[in-house]
DNA sequence: TCAATCCCAAGCGATCTTGTCGGGATTGAG
DNA sequence: CTCAATCCCGACAAGATCGCTTGGGATTGA
């Protein structure tokens, strides 16, 4: 294969970082979502490959398979093999919860490590007694998880391209 | 030069990280907000020195210093120079909202690069047609800004051991 | 004077992220 | 049957960041 010319510099590696601040997603959590708006498109017209949807969302194949793995070992996609093979998800984009989807990609809600969000938790944390800080991590968690849940796949999907308005007064909360 | 053995042992550094997963302050936001506790502690009694917060929160000093300074130029606490300085509160614990504190420490509050709070953020994100994923987002930074503005440093200090209102329904979301 | 304390910059090792690479296994189509 | 497309999977490399230490200053009260 002859490289073209128009090929960009191999620019090795994306420069920087994602999250460079507190409560940051990797692009982990970027692009399986992306991958995951992807699939909600082809829903219900076969399964998609990846080599599409990276060319579509000019992202890293080689990458995006890896977090195809974790997302089909979560149950939220479902993979066919072979020729014409590809993926597609396993249930309909509404029964998704985003909640989900960023805690098989990322990993357990945590903003701290003691306040963990899975089952036997157990505060891991040794001085409880004067650990009222605990208070705010898992202030911050559960604010996280239910923002997380409240939004499903479907909402993130362009159903049919509608113009997509201005997102009006999106900030009602007092983003600061 | 040789530990004594009653040293706590080099323990090198911190094994692993805090946040493993997604939404995670580092230490950086675990410790200043231990440290600001503390100085809400002594909030009235002039000035504490770092050494003595150090020893009593088990937190090496030197790396203690370099927050404090970051709190200074926030406008967060005021310091003192000289024998018997140290560091005191700047406002009463009442008026510290958590959001100004670990905003100083850990940076902006972005879950993604296209989700900055910085003033003028102006989607960095070039995709803005498709970009629906945009809003997952700014919903996760809306909520943990809420979360971390409704909580004062003086809901973290036990003045008296004040009975702290129990956080609501704990284990409602253990769902998942 | 002198010790306590804040101030500050540089640097080091461990760990994590962000991909790349190379090869396998499985399947539909010609 | 052959072949190409695709998923599957493990290893690894470059770089960034984190957590913390070191080593010195400057400033003040006793």
């Amino acid at each position: 294969m002859a490289p073209t010319a128009t090929e960009s510099a191999p620019a090795a590696h994306r420069p920087s970082f994602h999250g460079t601040g507190a409560v940051a997603f990797s692009t982990k959590g970027e692009y399986g979502v992306r991958l995951m708006v992807q699939l909600g498109r082809h829903y219900g017209t076969g399964p998609a490959s990846l080599a599409e949807i990276a060319a579509a969302e000019d992202m890293p194949r080689a990458y995006l398979e890896q977090l195809a793995f974790v997302l089909r070992d979560a149950g939220l996609v479902v993979s066919t093999r072979g020729a014409h093979g590809g993926y597609e998800l396993g249930r309909a984009p509404s029964s998704i919860p985003m909640s989900e989807v960023l805690r098989a990609l990322e990993g357990p809600l945590a903003p701290m490590i003691c306040a963990t969000d899975e089952p036997g938790h157990d505060l891991a944390c040794d001085r409880t007694s004067s650990c009222t800080v605990n208070l705010l991590w898992i202030r911050v968690r559960d604010a996280v998880a239910g923002a997380l849940d409240g939004v499903t796949l479907a909402d993130l999907v362009p159903q049919r391209l509608v113009s997509i308005q201005p997102a009006a007064s999106e900030g009602a909360l007092t983003a600061s």
